[in-house]
Formats: structure tokens, C-alpha cells, sequence
DNA sequence: TTATGAATAATACGTTCGTTTCATACTATC
DNA sequence: GATAGTATGAAACGAACGTATTATTCATAA
């Protein structure tokens, strides 16, 4: 054991295995294929991860855990700077979308394939994955809906969630076809354009939450 | 040949293959799941529709087609309605979501997963399929793009197709999440609430596009 | 240097996959 | 009612799957 410049195996498998499983999902992607493609021995997943399972699971969690602790730590930072008045949304929204729209940002191109696994294991997630992920992202929705919930107090909690659940939806799309966006819009917009994403889709966040809107009122 | 009361086997494949592509998606589901499910013959799948691919794609298209033919009419009704001025936003996002929302209201249950497993092949779709997809949705997205951007003439394209792609996104995630909408919310939301998607969805995404939000005029 | 545990490699196991084959049962036409 | 074409059933195919087994190599501590 040491920290050798060349990836070591479990890394070159986490690697292999992230891109494989964001551009084929889990079941259309095989040890066989992770094995190659990392150049290690097919024993060699079930020997350093038990079983595919695991693997799966080990990958996403490396990914969104240090995501949702940097989004609550944030949080925490910007309640702290406005003290007793709420956080903007245009901040909240910020802070909840820059750490996972970061990943494209990566030196590498591996960032890309993580956002775009986490946007697609997350609209529909695997069974032996819910109890992790309902545990992983509660804090997270619960303390973000409190806050945005504070600019629109008089809303409706039904209507509230729809919105918000639009939203996310808008987010999980992006993070799961941000590859594709050339091909999407024509040639208009870029592949892998993280800054765009990033920006528009808190302005786009912010506005369908900002108070005031025909919204609230119609329907 | 006839119109047997009793599902032929060649129905009874697509309905049971429909609900279980929708939960476990093409590479999760097995063609001898499919054939338990119909309680037809294992052979009776590649007999009466090739392959597996095939399968898939006819369910695709079976459902897609009429949706796509009902919307690009309805605009061309709504649109000689309004003469020369531009249809309304909420009318074209009411056009373009009626039709596919409109799947959850099928007497059986069936319509849930024809909507879910169309939300879920949009997002990710599967190399065999690309091609169908394209020649599909390319009539619909320009003509439905053309009437939107009416009312955005001014909107550099980037920033429309933008917001244009986080609108399909919403639809997109709404139509593969709804039957989850009650454990999403903790409750508060009902699930397969087709009513209640429609109307949000479309005043949803009217309030993105409506003009004169500070939306187009920021960042 | 030798002994010891960890990592890698080669290979095989038992299952299940999509697909095919071929025999049998059905259905309509003459 | 014999016949032809269509549909179904039972069984098997080779290939590929996830996983396990066993042997070998490697690195490190005694």
C-alpha cells in the first residue's frame, strides 16, 4: 500500500465502472466489460467490492456524499451571513446546484460521467439503492425546502411541491443530457457547458420561485 | 382474425412488456418475465415481433405516434384560431402536455406506465432508438419552438433553448416520477395525479416564458 | 532470506439470457 | 371433411452473465 502515481486498481474499476454505468446503466453494463476497460483481472471487482451491487452503490456515494456535505455546509455559512432574514433564492439555489453542476468542471472528463450517472440514478433509482438515498438526501430537502419555504409562506404546501419538484426535475434532466445539448438544440448550445448550466439554471430556478409571480395567484 | 373479446397474445405482450420495460427498463427486463406476465409461450415474442429491440420500439411508437399527431393538430387548430397573432403560451404548453399527461387518465392502469416508460426512454434513449426519435419529435419540437419563440423574438436562442430544455426536462421527470409523487412529497402529493400535473406543469411553464419576467432582462 | 498475508491471474461453475428449432394444435377455405 | 396456413407449446441452443475457486505473484516484516 502506497500512493503510487499510477490508479491503483480499485480506482482504475471505480473509474471504468463510472462511465460504463452512466452511458449503459446498471444492468446494461457487465463486470466483464468494467474489467477490460479498467485493464484488471474479472476477479478483481468481486474480490476489492464483493458484489456489482456494491459497486454501483460505492460509486454514487463517493459521489453525492461529499456533494451534500459541502450544499449543507454552505447553507449553514449563508443562513449565518443574513442572520434573522431569509437566504435569497437566487443564493439558495446556488448553493444547492453549483457543487453537483461542479463535477463537469473536473481536469479530467470523469466529472461529466458522475453528474450524468447521479441524474440518471436519481429519477429512477434502483431498489437496493432507495433506502440509501432517501436517508442521503433528506437532510438536504428538508433544510432547503424550510428555507425556500419562507418566501413563499402563504403558498400552499401542495402547490409548493409541485414547483419544487418541477425544478429538480429540471436539474436531474440537465445533469443527465448536459453530453447531449449540441445534438438537443442543433448545434446551439454547447456539450458539457458547465458554467451555462450552472448560471441558467439558477436564474431559471430563481424566477419560477420569486414571489410576486402571476403564479401564486392564478390557476 | 378477429376482435376477440379476450386479449389476442400479440396484445397481452405488448401490455405485460409495456408495464415491466416501464419498471425495470430494456436491459432489466427479461423476455421470459414478459412471456410469465402475458402467459404466452416463450417463443411467442420473437414469432410475432423479431427481436427484443423490436418489441421495445413498437411499444415506443404505438404510444408516441397518436400523441405527437394530436398535438401537432391541436396547434394547427389553436393557431388558425388566433389568425395572425401568436397562440398564447398557456395554450401551447396546454397542447403539447395534454396529450401525454393525458395517458395516466386511461380507465386501467395501464396509461401510468406508458407515460412512465416514455419519460424514462426520452431521457436516456437507447442506441437502437435515436434514430426513430429524432424523425419523430423533429416535427413536433420545431413547430412548438417556432410558436414559443413568438413570444421571445428578442431572446438570444442560447437563452431560449435553454429554458426550453428545462421545461421538457420538468415534463420529462414529472412523467417518469409520478407514481412516486406521494413518497417524494412525505405525503402531500397525491400519486398518478394526472389533473394535478397537467394544470401545474402548464402554469409552470407559461410563468417561465412569460415576457417581461425579470428572467430575460437579468444576468 | 524466509515466511506471511494481500493482490492478481487463470479458469471454471452454475444460471440465465435471447433466440431457434421442430412438433403440435388451431382456424379458415375449398 | 381434407388441407393449407397460422399460431402455440416444449425443448434446446450457444453465448454471456455474476460469482467462486484455486494457484501464482508480489510486497513487506521477522
Amino acid at each position: 500500500m502506497s500512493h503510487n502515481l499510477p490508479p491503483r486498481t480499485l480506482d482504475r474499476i471505480l473509474i471504468a465502472a463510472e462511465s460504463l454505468f452512466a452511458e449503459h446503466g446498471f444492468d446494461g453494463t457487465t463486470l466483464r466489460q468494467i474489467t477490460r476497460e479498467a485493464n484488471v483481472n474479472l476477479a478483481a471487482v468481486n474480490y476489492h467490492h464483493g458484489d456489482k451491487e456494491s459497486l454501483y452503490l460505492e460509486i454514487i456515494r463517493r459521489r453525492i456524499q461529499p456533494i451534500n456535505k459541502t450544499r449543507l455546509a454552505r447553507l449553514t455559512e449563508v443562513e449565518a451571513e443574513v442572520g434573522d432574514r431569509p437566504v435569497p433564492i437566487n443564493v439558495l439555489f446556488q448553493v444547492l446546484a453549483e457543487p453537483i453542476f461542479g463535477l463537469f468542471g473536473d481536469a479530467d472528463t470523469q466529472g461529466r460521467y458522475s453528474a450524468r450517472l447521479l441524474g440518471r440514478s436519481l429519477v429512477e433509482p434502483l431498489p437496493f439503492m432507495e433506502k440509501f438515498l432517501a436517508d442521503e438526501f433528506q437532510p438536504v430537502m428538508a433544510r432547503f425546502g424550510q428555507a425556500l419555504r419562507r418566501h413563499e409562506p402563504t403558498l400552499p404546501p401542495e402547490d409548493f411541491l409541485w414547483r419544487y419538484s418541477f425544478v429538480v426535475g429540471a436539474m436531474l434532466h440537465t445533469l443527465a443530457t448536459l453530453h447531449r445539448m449540441k445534438f438537443l438544440t442543433r448545434g446551439i448550445c454547447r456539450d458539457n457547458d458547465q458554467a451555462a448550466a450552472l448560471s441558467r439554471f439558477v436564474q431559471f430556478a430563481t424566477d419560477v420561485f420569486r414571489p410576486g409571480l402571476p403564479f401564486a395567484g392564478l390557476r
